[in-house]
DNA sequence: TATGTTTTGGAACGTGCAGTCCAGAACGGT
DNA sequence: ACCGTTCTGGACTGCACGTTCCAAAACATA
């Protein structure tokens, strides 16, 4: 599926697909249907791969902001595999939305996924006092979704990956609350009320 | 040009052009060589109308974030006019780089130049203390432009005016500098022991 | 109006596409 | 070992693509 990420949907070709998977024509018609139906499966693939990596990742302990950071930065890693190609994802939205329903659905499911699991971190982070009170944590979350989409189309016309870590390390920093008096935050032990 | 926009490079085919533009096949290509010149014309077009958008709305004296905040809705507001294709320059990127040389350039210059402008009124904010002291002016800019190519996308998968806005309200009020001494802190005491 | 030149746009071309088909290989039950 | 069933993959099909070509229309000059 390598393929549909690097090149987009109408760049490839069934003809690169046969290369691609060691298969007949027939054999993928047989399994997968027509091109758009591969390439929904393979787009839900990835998607379920990713939306996996945050949901076991995201833990419901610790200091939030860093650990949030963090996990982004591993994601942005795994579409890095893929050097220059960015995230199949964005590729897709760019490419076929908003004609294309199917995708259409799988990408805003996905994106919705993204921002309720920031949002329960970062309502964690603003009960522990590590989110800027300057901003709600659904509204962040929203911020958050939305710069990432954005760092995966600035990648890919500048793969330079300190670019995009100086890019989050700005966002993150805006978001922590003004390090005034409490600069280290040691430890977030937070009561339920 | 609105095909290329709407529906990308390459599901866009030269008999929709003929039709589009009204002009006979022959004529298309005597006048703009192939479909891939034609192509980056189109998006050079649309670059510089988007740039001489920029250059000329960008002022040096008053407020500079609510000035720069609406710069930002105009240029989305233009975009919009094409009802859900989005920015043709972040479905050109999205679509055909990293493979697309001549793309890569075009779309890299205009990126550069928008984080150039907005550096410059970046600047000037800070000297008036419109900006946060949390971050830089270079880096608030590379962030603001970031966010804009994400919201880009997020507008492809979900098309609603005001969640875009909220997005940009968001980035907004995380750049400027905090208030005062922040009245409506409601923040959950946590023990700093 | 007559003539040399440019422009137009539809017909035609070769290629490569998405999708189908089917002979034979691989497999499994007995 | 036999044979009914499933799976495989290369040959094939019709079509639509990007591009080229050229007769005729439009224009310019005198």
């Amino acid at each position: 599926m390598l393929l549909f990420w690097r090149k987009g949907y109408e760049a490839t070709t069934m003809n690169d697909l046969v290369e691609e998977l060691g298969l007949g024509r027939g054999s993928i018609y047989a399994a997968y249907g027509d091109k758009h139906r591969l390439f929904v499966l393979a787009l839900g693939r990835y998607l379920g791969h990713q939306t996996t990596l945050l949901d076991s990742a995201l833990g419901d302990t610790g200091p939030v902001l860093p650990h949030l950071r963090d996990v982004i930065d591993r994601l942005l890693a795994a579409d890095a595999a893929c050097t220059g190609a960015g995230c199949f994802s964005v590729n897709s939205i760019a490419e076929l939305l908003p004609n294309d329903a199917e995708v259409a659905e799988l990408a805003r499911r996905s994106l919705q996924f993204a921002e309720d699991a920031f949002t329960t971190q970062l309502e964690r982070a603003a009960r522990s006092g590590e989110l800027s009170p300057a901003i709600g944590p659904r509204d962040a979350a929203h911020l958050l979704v939305t710069t990432v989409q954005g760092l995966q189309i600035m990648r890919k016309a500048d793969p330079d990956p300190a670019r995009a870590a100086a890019c989050l390390d700005s966002l993150f920093t805006l978001l922590a609350p003004t390090t005034a008096p409490t600069a280290p935050t040691p430890a977030p032990a937070y009561a339920t009320p």
